[in-house]
DNA sequence: AAAGTAGTTGACTGTTTAGTCAAATTGCGC
DNA sequence: GCGCAATTTGACTAAACAGTCAACTACTTT
């Protein structure tokens, strides 16, 4: 009943490309309303405020993600692999976006909440929690590897942490340093962490 | 010649503590001349920008810092002692200023640096600039401890860059997750990707 | 085709913002 | 105590900004 418009989900995509490509901070929502050609009386009709949007649309981003996760770390697969999948798409994704943008955009949960964290504490929350979320297929990875005796980490939940926060920084690093290869590093550092030499052995 | 003034120092000082505990992109030209007591006229004297402002902060907050690079990573100190100097100073600054502020705020550099980078070229310049100065600490550090066959570490540039990344991730994580204690962490994962068991073995 | 519901619009308000400038002030050397 | 150079001031402009609202529109149900 009442008519439909899909100007909900074109405000989450605009800030989304918005935040990545620039900064949460710098975009306004004037620009929002330009990017997604929504008026601003829409905007408000569906959203409270910059940070009620900009939670929704990481929400909505992860829910599109969760799948391909899910894929990537599915426990058919090798769980070193996992990894390896894990750090190859996220290499090809920001290669595709550095060509797509002209700048390397990292980690868009991870920049956002850097830059909000001491500010929006409810946009907090919802970093953490995906965040949260990113940890645990990495977690179940490491668990896996070490009860197949690939990888002697008793301490699972741990090294988890310890790749996902590497991960990230390097994410970071390849924004700041604008440069893709960077990344290239990822399995060399991960693996290094687990006590394994190089990320190409122990394919088994 | 003429009258003398700190406010040039003042507007730095200012400007550091409003992107630290808050963000770059939040913090207006205003609100920094209220923090420094100096009128927006005075402002534009000294500076162009905001970003003129910050690149100006973070060289001389660097050159107050350096100094004390110079000694936590003197030669005369055992090469891994370094490392943990470093991360232990890096948890007191923390702890600290989470008193002080009621939030964890990580690292300006860092934070800063994935604000702004796709945006304002000259202060991400300034802050690869910074960043590669750290980078020269570790790697000595590193260089001299594979020396010492503490470590089996004959790529020391690439050991340096993967445990700097993962710290500065670390402190972001810090912030983001508004906890202090995830940096506790940071000998044992920079010790692991330099192939040893725990930061507090190897003390010799 | 009437009535109700969901969504849209643009014009509006008041505030905050960056940036400018001529005139005023201060301290120093002489 | 004069003159000059360095610095300060506050009042100003124009633009950008967040947020509001009553009237309008399109769709669906009955």
């Amino acid at each position: 009943m009442g008519r439909v418009s899909d100007n909900r989900k074109k405000l989450m995509d605009a800030v989304l490309e918005l935040i990545w490509t620039c900064s949460y901070g710098s975009t306004t929502i004037d620009q929002i309303c330009d990017k997604a050609q929504v008026r601003k009386g829409s905007f408000y009709y569906y959203f409270d405020s910059k940070a009620d949007l900009a939670a929704a649309a990481m929400e909505a981003q992860w829910e599109i993600l969760r799948p391909q996760y899910d894929s990537m770390f599915s426990p058919t697969v090798a769980p070193l692999q996992r990894l390896r999948n894990y750090f190859e798409l996220g290499y090809r994704f920001q290669r595709e976006n550095k060509e797509k943008y002209g700048c390397v955009l990292g980690c868009p949960l991870f920049s956002l909440g850097a830059e909000i964290s001491t500010q929006e504490h409810g946009l907090q929350k919802k970093v953490q929690e995906i965040l949260a979320y990113k940890l645990k297929y990495l977690e179940s990875a490491i668990r896996d590897a070490h009860a197949a005796g690939l990888v002697e980490a008793p301490d699972a939940a741990s090294k988890a942490r310890m790749i996902l926060t590497y991960y990230e920084g390097l994410l970071t690093q390849a924004r700041i340093q604008n440069d893709v290869e960077v990344l290239k590093e990822a399995s060399e550092g991960a693996f290094a962490m687990l006590g394994l030499k190089t990320g190409t052995a122990a394919v088994a």
